[in-house]
Parts: structure tokens; C-alpha cells; sequence
DNA sequence: ATCGTTTATTGAACTAGTTTAAGGGTTTTG
DNA sequence: CAAAACCCTTAAACTAGTTCAATAAACGAT
């Protein structure tokens, strides 16, 4: 059942009684897409946070001379939306697209807002879960500046090998801020050696 | 006085009554750091969280070739701390350095859990500035991937002025992830134009 | 003031990554 | 199943940014 992923998923970050489980739960509903769909569009104001049940989901900004610039997947277990526009409510910057066929629990901005008067504990797990996004992002951008393209490749398999398989080169070329020819480059390269 | 600017900078969040306040800034206690100290180093465990009030500082990391790369610059009213060593009380992969004389608020790990117990509130307020966060590394994420480092160099210029002027070109090259040299380049092509 | 150290600038040679263009392969869609 | 659309690879020419080296300028400690 969906649920117990969501619910893992907040044990994760913080202890809760299975009443605050519950009543967390509550307020987030499924949601189906089709491959392809979009469930966001620059522009467009973010009116839920999404939990993955299934699938993948790419989150992306078009750039003024028409470069997509995939900013991260998020495949089963990862959160989606535009934080930014969830939280102020103002015009979103990024797309959020289906790349396969895909689930999610979903909550609306008001009901979030009830969940945290309902259950206050529920503070505290968000706090915990914003601030190890801050981590990685951090750790991300240094990366960026501290590896080669093809180091950032091979880090980029290695540690979503799964996510890794379901996307295409040029996916992949655009998450790490390179171009798909270069992608290739590095993939004939390393062919020989097993990497 | 020093708390106004924490309790200034609290109240750009959430809302909080003058108790709550009082019992938050209780917590935090000032420290004056000597320019060039570092509060901390690779490897330690970060025991505070801290609020400039007065003066900058770099947070950096050093890779394997000894290049130091500049995260972000703190100056006053910024936060300071190693978020992941702190939070998870690990040893850090960033230096904290002083580049100023300065000074700071600053709550120990054990207090802060305290505080979190004391004023519930408080988890709201660390999470929307968590979430805030979040969005700001987002944001500089994605204007490394879609801007030259020309348009970067101008856009740190323009976003933060002020501490343009309080550090060197050096340091800007390491913040945006290119060499000092590129940087002097850059700064002669636009000599003429008065930008 | 002065010595030593760090920083800024410049230029020449270099390289990691881009651009453009073309051909072949694979999905997707009717 | 065919057409269209998209994806992957390759190669040649290019360019944004680096490296190295040398000199001048600014800064900090005594």
C-alpha cells in the first residue's frame, strides 16, 4: 500500500505514534499521471507537494534560448514540487514532468497548512527533511565546482544506478549541466575499461 | 543591540510573540572572533549554529590538489554553521574562517534541541528558513548550469555589493567556481563599459 | 618604514567541453 | 507496419575557461 511508503519515509527523519502517522496520512491523496504529462508548467503556481509512489519525474527549467535544464529526478521515495512557488505561492520557474507512468500522494498547500496545526510534530519532521535538502544541494553545487564532467558522470551512475537505467544520455547530460555529445565522448572512452 | 538583529531576522519568518522571543534568544550567547580565526575546521564536529552580526565570514572546503573552494560568504545577518555536521554531529567537510573582525550569536547542539522543546514554534521558524534555503541553492544550482561565468561574475556584483567590496577577486573566483585569472579577464573586457 | 607574503594583471599555450552537421538507431504514434 | 519524432554517435572546428609563468601592486606584521 502507498501509504506505508510515505510512512517510512517520514520515520526516517523523525519519531511519530502511529496517530500522528495517521493523521498525516490523511491528508494526502493519490494521484495517477501518464508518461509524459505534466503536472506543473513554468508559470503555472504550484498548488501541491508530491510524495513518488511510482514511476519518475523530472523537474526541469527552460532556459531563454529554448535548453532544457533538468534540475533533478525524482523516482519512487523522493518528493516533488516547486518549493519555492508551493511555499510563497507565486509563479513557478520549473516544469514537472512524467517520464513514465507514475503515482503520487499529493497535498494541497492549504491542507498542508492544517496538517501543521493538527499535528504539530509534523514542524519538526518537515524542519528535518528541509535541512538534509540543504545538505545535499550543498553538496552538489561543490561538486560542480570540484569535478571534471566525467567525474560527475561516473558519481552520477554510481550513485543512482537504478534512476540511472530508466533515463536516456541526453537526461542525463542535462542533469550534470553538459551536452549529450559530450556524454558520448565519455561513454566511448570508457568503453574498454568496465566502468 | 545584537539580539534585535536575530529577533529582526526570526520575524522575517514566522510570526512569534515577544515571550517566545525572549525564550529564543535566551539561548544564544555572543562571541567575538579575530579576523583569519577559523571557528571551524575539516574533520571537527560543528557544535554551534551561528548568527553574523557583525564582520564575514568564508565558508570553504579544500579538495584533494589543496584548491580551496568558496561555498558561501557570510556577513551580517547570515547563518553559519557546517548544516551537516551539526545537525548529524559528524566530522565536517568545511573550514568556517573569519574574514573580517566579527561577531556572532551563537546556540549549541544540546541547546538548540532544547529550544526546540521549549518553544514549539521554533520548529516552524527553522523550518521555513530551511525551506527558504533550500530554494536559494536551487536557484545558484541552476544559474551555474544556464550562465557564463561572466554573467555569474556580474550577477554576484549586483546580488551582493556590499560584500563584493569587503573581499577580494580571488575569493569571488572561488565562490563562482572559476580561477582569479579568468576573473581579471572578465573585469578588463568590461573596463570601458561602466558596468 | 620595510620586508615578506599574498593578490592582481597579462599573455601565451593549452584543454575540457561546445557547436554544428550528418547518419544510423530506437521509440512512439497513428 | 510505416512515418514521424526523437536519441545516440562521430568527427571537425571552435571557444570558454585553465595553466603556467612572470611582473607589478597591495597588504600585514614587525
Amino acid at each position: 500500500m502507498s501509504f506505508n511508503l510515505l510512512k517510512a519515509n517520514f520515520l526516517k527523519h523523525t519519531s511519530l505514534t502511529d496517530d500522528e502517522l495517521n493523521s498525516i496520512n490523511h491528508y494526502y491523496e493519490e494521484r495517477q499521471v501518464d508518461k509524459g504529462e505534466y503536472i506543473l508548467r513554468q508559470g503555472d503556481i504550484c498548488r501541491f507537494e508530491g510524495f513518488v509512489t511510482k514511476g519518475c519525474f523530472e523537474i526541469s527549467t527552460t532556459d531563454s534560448q529554448g535548453n532544457e535544464r533538468i534540475l533533478y529526478f525524482a523516482a519512487q521515495d523522493w518528493w516533488v514540487m516547486e518549493i519555492d512557488s508551493f511555499i510563497s505561492q507565486t509563479s513557478s520557474e520549473l516544469d514537472i514532468k512524467a517520464i513514465e507512468p507514475s503515482r503520487l500522494l499529493v497535498i494541497t498547500k492549504t491542507d498542508k497548512e492544517k496538517l501543521y496545526q493538527e499535528v504539530p510534530k509534523a514542524e519538526r519532521l518537515f524542519r528535518v527533511m528541509s535541512q538534509r535538502a540543504v545538505v545535499a544541494w550543498q553538496r552538489r553545487l561543490i561538486r560542480n565546482h570540484t569535478m571534471t564532467a566525467e567525474e560527475r558522470y561516473f558519481h552520477f551512475l554510481k550513485t543512482y544506478p537504478e534512476i540511472s537505467q530508466r533515463i536516456t544520455n541526453k537526461q542525463i547530460a542535462s542533469y550534470l549541466g553538459i551536452t549529450q555529445e559530450f556524454v558520448s565522448k565519455i561513454r566511448k572512452k570508457n568503453l574498454s575499461r568496465g566502468k
